[in-house]
RNA sequence: GGGCGGUUAGCUCAGUUGGUUAGAGCGUUACAUUGACAUUGUAAAGGUCAGAGGUUCGACUCCUCUACCGCCCACCA
C-alpha cells in the first residue's frame, strides 16, 4: 500500500468493478432482498449535447440516496436520462448554422429536424461520462432520451387524453412572440428588464369645448395605426365632461382614424394624464381591455417584427406614400418614424426622454418579446393544478426545505393555460393534421423545386405547385383557429398536412416519470412508479417539478415521487453566481481529475443547506482531498499493524465476537480497555446519527459528522492512545471493526477510496468477504437494551 | 405591488423540535515531527449570533418592528 493515495490509480478501475458487478441494476445487484420496497430516483435528464457543469454534480445527492438504500438490501435503480431540450437545443445548432453562415430557412423541415438530430447524436455521449467520471452509480441500461419512440408514445397518449378530455382548446391568444427566435414563450420563459425609452405624449383629440386634451403617454407611438380606442378611468374627475362622447376622430400619421372612447376603473390615474391608448393586438392587458369593451383585434406587426400595413386601405395619394413609408420596416425604425412625424405636426406635445420601465425579453437571448395575437394550443391548467395542490395538502408529496411548498402553491394557485406549442421544429410535433379541402385558410411557408421560400395560401398555391410539393419543402403551416383538425400519429390521408409546432419541452419532460418507466403497462412502470425522491435546483420548480406532479396525477391519480429535495445553487467561493461572462465558472471535471472525485463530492455536501446556495472553491475540495488520504493512511496504518502474523491471527477471534455480539461487551469475551469500550460506543452513536441524517436529507451533517469522527477521534485520539499499547491483537480488532464500519457509512458519499481502501484489506487478508463494498450491508447498532 | 429567504469567527458557511462554556473548513499565529499520513500533529487568537423590543426559568433558535443583501411571482400604457 502506497503512503500516499493516488485517485488516479483507483478511479476507473474501481467504476468498471462496480459496473461489471451488476451492481448499479436491480436485477443483478448482489444483495437484494426482493422483498423489499424497491427505492427509485429518476436522474434530472441534462441536454442531450451538453457538457458537465458544477450544477449537474449537485446530483451527488442523488448517488448517496441509492448508494445507501442499495447497502441496505433494497431493490435499488437510479434511472439516468438525456433531454432533447427544444429550444435551447435548436438555439445552439442555429449558432452553429450562421456560423456557417447559414440560416434555417434554407431547409424544410424534416431536413432541418435530421440535421438537428444528427448534430445532437454527435455531441452526446460526453455527459454519461462525466457523471461515471464522479461516481454515479446509475442503471445506464435504463438510459432514456427525451425523443426515443417509447416517450412519443406516452407523450401523444397523454395530448390525446386531453383532448378527449377537453384540457386541450386552440385559441386566438395573446402570447408572448419572439420574432428574434420566431416562437412563442410561456410566461415561464420570459423575463423582465429594467430599460429608459421616451415616453411620448400624444394629443389625441383637443379638448374643444371641454376641460382637458385627452392626451396619451405611450412608449410605443407606432402601434397607434390600428389602436381602436383610448380609455380613462370613470373615477377620474379630470375627464368627466367627457363622458357623453363615444368616439373621437385623430389625425394621426395615416390621416384620420376612429377611436372609442372607453371607461374601465383598471385604469391608472396616477400614470401620465390618466388617458390611455389600448391596442388589442400587441398588448396583454389591452387585449383583455379589448375582450371585455369589444373592441376589433387588428395585427400590426408580423412574424418578423415588422409593421405590417398591408391590410389598410388607403383612400389617398398621401396616405399610399405614408403608408409606403413605414410598411414593412421593423418596429423600432418605425418608432422613430413616427415619433418624428408626429412631433413636427404637433400632434406629440411632450417627450419625457428618462422614462423608465420593465420590459419583456426572452430568458434565453434576451431578445424583445412582442406580444402577439395569434393561433397557440392550450392546456387548461385549473382541473390539473387542483390535483397537484390537494396532493401536496395531503403530504403525498412533500418539500425539502418546506418553504418551497408555499412557492409551490402559490404558483398553482395563481396558474394560467398552457400555451404548449412552439413554432420550432427541434421538438415532439404536436399529432395533428389538417385537410387541405376542409381548411381553405391554411397558410403555409414551404421550399419549392428550386429551393426558393413560397409564402402563401394553399388553396391559391395549388394552381401552381402539387401538394408532394408543398408537403415535401413544408417549413411552417399556420391554420386558423377554428381550423378542423385530426389528432393522428400518422398522416390521415392524402389531402392532409401536418401541424408544424412542436410541443413546448416542458410538456414532455413533465411526463418524464412515465415516459422512462414505461407508462402505462410495462414492468419497470409497475415495480417503481411512483418513485421516492425528485431531487433537482429550485429554478424548475414551477417548470418542472410541479409540472411532472400535475400530469402524473393526470394520468395515474398518483404523485410521482415522495419527496422533492431542492439542492443548492453551486456558486463560486465568494458566492457569485458561476457564469460566463464573469468568468468564475469552476469546472467540476478539472477539480475531479486535480483531487478525485470524493473529495469534489464530499466538498459540495458539507456545509450546505437544501434550497441555500453552495460556495465551491479549490481550497475547498483540496481539504477534503486531504481527508481521503488520511483515510488512506489509518488504512495502511491497520494493514501494518496487521502484517504480524501473530497479532492477526490472535485479532481474528476477537473481531468475530465484536461482530458477534452487542455492547457494552464485557471483559471475559474480550479484555477491553475503556478506551476500547468508549470508542465502539461512539462507533454506534455514529451509526445511529448517520442514518439519521440520511434519513431526514441531513447531508451535510451526514458528511461532517463522519469527518470529524474519522479524523478526530479516530486518528488523532483513539489511534495515537494505542500505539504505546502491548495487547496489538485487541487494538487490531478494534480499529478494524470501527474502520470498517466508517468506511461502509462513508461510502455513500465518498464511494472511490472507502471502494479502494476495502480492495486493499481485501488483498491483505483483513476481509473475510469478497464483495464489493457497494453492496456490503449498511451497519446496524447493536445495544443491550435496557 | 405580493411572497420567500438571508444577516453567526478575517473568508465561505453549518447549527434538526428553545436547554450547560455557539461549531466546521479555509486563513492567521506559535511550537512540534525521520515509522500510517508534511495531503501531518499540538496549541492559540478570533463571535454583544444585523439592530430594537417582546414571550420564557432560559432565546442564535419563537413573536413584532427596523435596516441592509438576495431570490421568486406579478407588472407599470
Amino acid at each position: 500500500m502506497d503512503s500516499t493515495y493516488n485517485h488516479k490509480n483507483h478511479e476507473a478501475n474501481i467504476y468498471k468493478l462496480w459496473e461489471e458487478s451488476g451492481a448499479f441494476n436491480p436485477d443483478t445487484q448482489k444483495n437484494v432482498n426482493s422483498s423489499k420496497r424497491p427505492f427509485t430516483i429518476l436522474l434530472p435528464p441534462p441536454n442531450a449535447n451538453a457538457s458537465l457543469h458544477a450544477g449537474h454534480a449537485m446530483f451527488v445527492i442523488e448517488d448517496i440516496l441509492i448508494r445507501w438504500h442499495r447497502m441496505m438490501g433494497d431493490p435499488t435503480v437510479w434511472i439516468p436520462g438525456t433531454d432533447h431540450a427544444g429550444f435551447e437545443t435548436q438555439y445552439v445548432y442555429e449558432k452553429h448554422l450562421s456560423k456557417a453562415g447559414k440560416s434555417r430557412f434554407q431547409f424544410d423541415r424534416q431536413t432541418l429536424y435530421n440535421d438537428i438530430y444528427q448534430f445532437v447524436q454527435d455531441n452526446s455521449g460526453t455527459i454519461f461520462n462525466q457523471l461515471k467520471q464522479l461516481g454515479f452509480s446509475c442503471d445506464w441500461s435504463r438510459a432514456t432520451f427525451m425523443l426515443d419512440e417509447k416517450v412519443i408514445k406516452v407523450v401523444y397518449d397523454t395530448f390525446q387524453h386531453m383532448i378527449d378530455d377537453g384540457l386541450i382548446y386552440r385559441d386566438n391568444y395573446i402570447v408572448n412572440y419572439s420574432p428574434k427566435n420566431g416562437t412563442t414563450f410561456s410566461e415561464l420563459e420570459v423575463m423582465h428588464v429594467e430599460r429608459i425609452d421616451p415616453l411620448y405624449y400624444i394629443n389625441i383629440a383637443d379638448k374643444g369645448s371641454h376641460t382637458h386634451d385627452l392626451v396619451v403617454a405611450t412608449v410605443r407611438p407606432e402601434t397607434i395605426f390600428y389602436d381602436e380606442a383610448i380609455a380613462i378611468n370613470p373615477n377620474d374627475g379630470r375627464y368627466n365632461d367627457w363622458k357623453d362622447t363615444t368616439e373621437v376622430i385623430f389625425n394621426g400619421p395615416l390621416g384620420s382614424q376612429q377611436m372609442r372612447i372607453i371607461w374601465d376603473d383598471s385604469i391608472d390615474m396616477e400614470f401620465g394624464t390618466g388617458v390611455m391608448k389600448v391596442t388589442p393586438a400587441h398588448d396583454a392587458n389591452d387585449f383583455a381591455l379589448g375582450r371585455k369593451h369589444n373592441l376589433r383585434v387588428r395585427p400590426l406587426i408580423d412574424f418578423f417584427g415588422k409593421i405590417d400595413l398591408s391590410a389598410f386601405s388607403p383612400n389617398s395619394p398621401t396616405q399610399t406614400e405614408r403608408v409606403q413609408k413605414y410598411h414593412g420596416k421593423k418596429v423600432a425604425q418605425v418608432r422613430k418614424l413616427v415619433a418624428a412625424d408626429m412631433s413636427a405636426d404637433g400632434t406629440i406635445v411632450k417627450v419625457d426622454e428618462t422614462y423608465t420601465h420593465n420590459v419583456t425579453v426572452d430568458y434565453k437571448t434576451g431578445g424583445d418579446i412582442e406580444p402577439m395575437v395569434m393561433p397557440n394550443w392550450f392546456v387548461k391548467m385549473k382541473p390539473l393544478a387542483q390535483k397537484g395542490i390537494a396532493a401536496a395538502k395531503n403530504k403525498d408529496v412533500t418539500f425539502v426545505p418546506s418553504r418551497f411548498e408555499t412557492q409551490y402553491y402559490q404558483w398553482l394557485e395563481n396558474i394560467r393555460d398552457w400555451p404548449i406549442s412552439r413554432q420550432i421544429v427541434w421538438g415532439i410535433r404536436i399529432p395533428v393534421w389538417y385537410s387541405i379541402n376542409e381548411n381553405p385558410h391554411l397558410e403555409v411557408t414551404f421550399l419549392d423545386e428550386n429551393h426558393e421560400r413560397v409564402i402563401g395560401r394553399v388553396a391559391d398555391l395549388l394552381d401552381q405547385y402539387e401538394l408532394n410539393t408543398i408537403r415535401a419543402g413544408l417549413q411552417t403551416l399556420r391554420a386558423p383557429v377554428d381550423a378542423v383538425y385530426r389528432v393522428s400519429n400518422e398522416c390521415p390521408g392524402d389531402d392532409y398536412l401536418p401541424e408544424t409546432d412542436t410541443f413546448d419541452t416542458w410538456f414532455s419532460s413533465g411526463q418524464w416519470p412515465l415516459t422512462t418507466l414505461g407508462f402505462p403497462d410495462s414492468a419497470d412502470f409497475k415495480r417503481f412508479f411512483p418513485t421516492q425522491v425528485l431531487d433537482t435546483m429550485w429554478d424548475i420548480l414551477f417548470f418542472w417539478v410541479a409540472r411532472m406532479i400535475m400530469l402524473s396525477l393526470y394520468r395515474t391519480n398518483t404523485v410521482p415521487f415522495e419527496t422533492v429535495y431542492l439542492h443548492s445553487m453551486v456558486t463560486d467561493e465568494k458566492g457569485a453566481k458561476m457564469s460566463k461572462s464573469k468568468g468564475n465558472v469552476i469546472n467540476p471535471i478539472d477539480l475531479t481529475e486535480k483531487y478525485g472525485a470524493d473529495a469534489l463530492r464530499i466538498a459540495l455536501i458539507a456545509g450546505s443547506a437544501p434550497g441555500n446556495p453552495i460556495a465551491l472553491s479549490e481550497n475547498k475540495v483540496k481539504g477534503y482531498r486531504n481527508f481521503a488520504n488520511k483515510l488512506w493512511n489509518i488504512a495502511r496504518f491497520i494493514v501494518l499493524l496487521s502484517q504480524n502474523e501473530e497479532i492477526r491471527d490472535k485479532s481474528y477471534e476477537l473481531r468475530k465476537k465484536l461482530k458477534e455480539n452487542s455492547l457494552p461487551l464485557t471483559s471475559y469475551l474480550l479484555p477491553l480497555l475503556p478506551e476500547d469500550q468508549q470508542i465502539l460506543n461512539e462507533l454506534n452513536t455514529l451509526i445511529e446519527t448517520s442514518t439519521s441524517n440520511l434519513e431526514h436529507f441531513r447531508f451535510s451533517d451526514y458528511a461532517q459528522n463522519l469527518y470529524d469522527f474519522i479524523w478526530n477521534r479516530v486518528a488523532s485520539d483513539y489511534l495515537e492512545s494505542t500505539k504505546g499499547r502491548e495487547d496489538k491483537e485487541v487494538v487490531l480488532a478494534v480499529l478494524i471493526h470501527v474502520f470498517s464500519t466508517c468506511l461502509k457509512l462513508l461510502h455513500p458519499v465518498m464511494p472511490f477510496v472507502t471502494e479502494a481502501i476495502w480492495q486493499e484489506w481485501s488483498a491483505a487478508g483483513i476481509l473475510e468477504t469478497e464483495q464489493l463494498l457497494i453492496t456490503i450491508s449498511w451497519p446496524n447498532v447493536k445495544l443491550h437494551h435496557q
